[in-house]
Order: structure tokens, then C-alpha cells, then sequence
RNA sequence: GUGUCCAUAGUUCAGUUGGUUAGAACGCCAGGUUGUGGCCCUGGAAGUCGAGGGUUCAAGUCCCUCUGGACACCCCA
């Protein structure tokens, strides 16, 4: 075979494309009844505004972006995230001075260069949502409420949301410094992994998967603890919201988010059926990212998904029995000269919005309704020297094998009828 | 980037210690008397056995390299 798709894309072929379309648009209406509005921003940008606002030492930015010079000697890169690209947007378009509260959802491709595996691919799509502007923990909880929204539509079982603070600046870094220092303690029961990252980023540590520092970490201190007044009163009033309205959650003080740019609310869905990667999604508060990109001090929430794991999670729980798009008649005809009269009623019905086939290949009559029943199509139509002598046509219900006269005059308003 | 396993018709898979024209099922195509699908029956088409190299009288089968896939690590949605 000569030409490939590239390792980690997909093609998404027609008898799949239409579970994407659907599931789309549920999305996008829960999203609207939460009333967030869809943004849409380029598939690359700057490289500078990802190594700004994900973090130059992240792995996303260090080795994972799809980063190329344009013929005009520009760095590029194919967005590994969405949140970035958001936020650009919103500092570049003033969206802050047309309201003090900004809410948009995306539904969008991204681009990361690992190695894939089960719910990871190279070019994937994430869906999420940002609510830029509020600073208090009403906003955090809506997102929470928004996400699992999503999964709860969709008839999803076996999700649970986990929920942490990851502080701000100043009790971030101080719990760090104890963290670190119980770390180098039991250094030498980490992996050798850990140990290398007992600096770089101890508290990715506490979310290892290695048995070896799960054991040595399970007296560490967890930043939950360790957090100033204001961080912890944002936590507990977040924890009240959420029981207010019902929403299951656990508190998880292992958490940790990969970008940067999180303070105080963090947290994940995630499913016991999704293997190894088994985020659904991951969010939390973003206060410093907009000053950080050159805006305004401005404080933000949002949240992440993967479009993919979703799919997987509703194909494994069978949910996904989403209805095929088909074409409501199949016009048949018996002979060959009459294929143009086929196409000429055929473009009639199709004016008037009925969806029809018919066939391209000058097949014989059972090679068409075989294709008709393909198809899946609701009423077949035979034209013949009969109907064409005598205006009126059979239209066969292709659930009820019924068959029944219609005349060709009638005839849209017979499906049109039909429709409800 | 690392590791393990894998790669044969459109799809899912057989293919015996290396030995004639590589098989099955499903799918696809055409028929099963004059103008009606789904089941059934008959027939048919379809594979550079992932790519390249090597060993051998002989390779789908053994060896090497590459590419791709699955899963896990890493990282993350």
C-alpha cells in the first residue's frame, strides 16, 4: 500500500462518522443549556503561547508539540491543547470588556507526538469548556456539574469524579518544600523514575503508578493540608456546592494536573473501563494563565475531555446506538430508459427535503431493492412502463413489505405527510 | 523516547516439522424464468501473505532491517 494515514491519526469512515456527528451534538446542547457559546480557533499558533502558558518544562511543550517553521521562518505548532489558543483569543479580542464574564466551549482537534495506545492518538479531539472571569468557587462547580453533565446524558455508569486543590503560589511552594523534603528521605525506596523527580516535579510523584512509590508515599503529606486560608475556604465552599447539588465526588489529594498553569481546583473524571488512560476529562482553575499570556489579571476555570475516550466508554457500555443517516425512498426502475425519469423524480422529492437513492449502475430490479434494503431505506419507489402510463406509483414500506398506490402528483406530500 | 506482542482476501481468522495452482466464514458481485428487499440456494470476483533484504533446491512459514498496529511505561484528555 502505497500511502498511509500517519502513525496515530484515524480516518473516521462513513460508518462511523455519524456516532461523532451525534454525539456532537449533545455536546454542544448541554453546553448551550449551561449557556456556553462555541469558540473556534486555528488548528496552529505560535509556538511562544504554548511554551508560555503550558510551561516550557512541561512534557507536552519539551517533546511532544508539532512544532515547524513556516516558509516565513515562523515557529508553529499545531495546538496540543485548547486552553492556550482560548485564551489568546480571548486577551486578543478584548472578550473581557464586552462582559465581565466570558463562558465558551470548544469541540476541536489536537495534536500531541507520543506513542499511542489505547484512548491516545496523535491527532485526537478534546471537547471542554472555560469560564474566564469569576474568581469565586460557584464557577468551579458548575464547571464540575457541566462535565459530568456530559457523561451522566449519555447513559455513562462507572465514572467517578476526584477533586483536589492544588493551591496558589505562595502555599503551593511552601508545601513543595516539605513535600521534597519527605521525599528525599524515602528516596531510596522510589523508583528510579521518581527519584529523578523528586526536583523537577515532586508531586506528579504521589500520582505514580509504580508500586514501589505508591508504598513509600503513603504517609507523604498531601497539599490539602498545607493549604493558605483563602485556598482552603475556596475548597470547602467548592466541596459544599457540590453536595448541595447532589454531585458525587471523592477528594483525592494525589492529584495533580500536567499543565502548568492550575491553582486551587483541580480535578478528574475518570473511568474503571478505559484502561490505562483512563481520564474522561481533567479541569480546574487557572487564575494566573491570563496575566501570564499578557492579559489581564484574570481568573478562569475549565475543563478538558477526550473525545475518543468518551467514544470508547459508549461503545464499551453499548451506548452508542446512535441512528444511521439514510435515505428515506429508494426509486427503483425496471429499465434502463427510464433512469433519467428516475433522476428527474428523484431531484423533485429531494427539492422538497425527502431524502432519496437510486441506482448508478444500471443494476437489475433485485440488485436494486437489495440496495434499497443496504440502505435501509423506508419506502422504495418502482418505476415501470405502468406507473409511468399511468401516473400512478407503488410505494412499498420496506418494514411492512406493504404496498401502496400513490399518485405522482401526491407524491411529496405523501412522505412529507409521513414525516411528523 | 523505552518495552512486550502482532502484521495472510473488504473484514475476522485458518494455514501442520519450510514442499505443488494460499483456504474458510462473513461481506461484495451475478443468478434462482415475465416487475419487488431481508431468509435460503447456485455460481463468481477478489490476496506482490505489511515493505525491503537474507538463508535454502524450495519461504506465508526461518533470520535481519524498516514501516504500521495493539497494549503498557512515560506523559496526559
Amino acid at each position: 500500500m502505497k500511502y498511509k494515514s500517519i502513525k496515530g491519526t484515524k480516518d473516521i469512515l462513513p460508518d462511523e462518522s455519524y456516532i461523532w456527528i451525534e454525539v456532537e451534538n449533545r455536546i454542544r446542547n448541554i453546553m448551550h443549556t449551561y449557556n456556553y457559546k462555541e469558540i473556534r480557533t486555528p488548528i496552529f499558533e505560535e509556538t511562544k503561547l504554548f511554551a508560555r502558558g503550558i510551561g516550557e518544562f512541561t512534557d507536552i511543550v519539551g517533546k511532544e508539540m508539532y512544532t515547524f517553521v513556516d516558509r516565513g521562518g515562523d515557529s508553529l505548532t499545531l495546538k496540543p491543547e485548547l486552553t492556550a489558543s482560548v485564551i489568546r483569543a480571548y486577551i486578543q479580542h478584548n472578550l473581557g470588556e464586552k462582559q465581565p464574564l466570558t463562558k465558551v466551549y470548544y469541540i476541536s482537534p489536537a495534536f500531541r507526538q507520543e506513542r499511542p495506545q489505547a484512548g491516545r492518538l496523535r491527532q485526537f479531539h478534546q471537547f471542554g469548556a472555560e469560564a474566564i472571569g469569576s474568581k469565586y468557587p460557584i464557577v468551579d462547580a458548575e464547571i464540575i456539574s457541566l462535565s459530568s453533565k456530559i457523561y451522566e446524558s449519555f447513559g455513562i455508569k462507572n465514572y467517578k469524579i476526584k477533586i483536589n486543590s492544588v493551591g496558589c503560589e505562595v502555599c503551593r511552594n511552601e508545601y513543595k518544600t516539605i513535600l521534597k523534603k519527605f521525599l528525599f528521605e524515602i528516596s531510596d525506596k522510589l523508583s528510579p523514575e521518581s527519584q529523578k523527580r523528586i526536583n523537577v516535579n515532586p508531586m506528579r510523584i504521589l500520582d505514580s503508578k509504580d508500586e514501589d512509590d505508591i508504598k513509600a508515599t503513603k504517609d507523604a503529606p498531601l497539599i490539602l493540608n498545607y493549604l493558605c486560608d483563602d485556598c482552603k475556604n475556596h475548597f470547602n465552599q467548592l466541596e459544599e456546592l457540590l453536595n448541595f447539588l447532589d454531585i458525587k465526588f471523592e477528594v483525592d489529594g494525589r492529584i495533580v494536573r500536567g499543565l502548568d498553569y492550575y491553582t486551587k481546583t483541580a480535578f478528574e473524571i475518570i473511568s474503571t473501563e478505559l484502561g490505562s488512560q483512563d481520564a474522561l476529562a481533567g479541569g480546574g482553575r487557572y487564575d494566573l494563565l491570563i496575566k501570564e499570556l499578557g492579559g489581564k489579571d484574570t481568573p478562569a476555570v475549565g475543563f478538558a475531555a477526550g473525545m475518543e475516550r468518551l467514544l470508547m466508554v459508549l461503545q464499551k457500555q453499548n451506548q452508542n446506538k446512535f441512528q444511521a443517516p439514510k435515505p428515506k425512498v429508494f426509486i427503483a426502475y425496471t429499465d434502463q430508459s427510464f433512469e433519467k425519469i428516475t433522476f428527474n423524480l428523484a431531484h423533485k422529492l429531494r427539492s422538497n427535503g425527502i431524502s432519496c437513492e437510486f441506482d448508478f449502475l444500471k443494476r437489475s430490479l433485485k440488485s436494486q431493492m437489495r440496495e434499497a434494503n443496504r440502505q435501509n431505506s423506508d419506502y422504495v419507489i418502482v418505476i415501470g412502463e405502468e406507473e409511468i402510463n399511468s401516473n400512478w406509483l407503488q410505494v412499498k414500506n420496506m418494514r411492512t413489505g406493504e404496498i401502496q398506490k400513490v399518485g405522482i402528483e401526491n407524491l411529496e406530500n405523501y412522505f412529507l405527510g409521513l414525516d411528523e
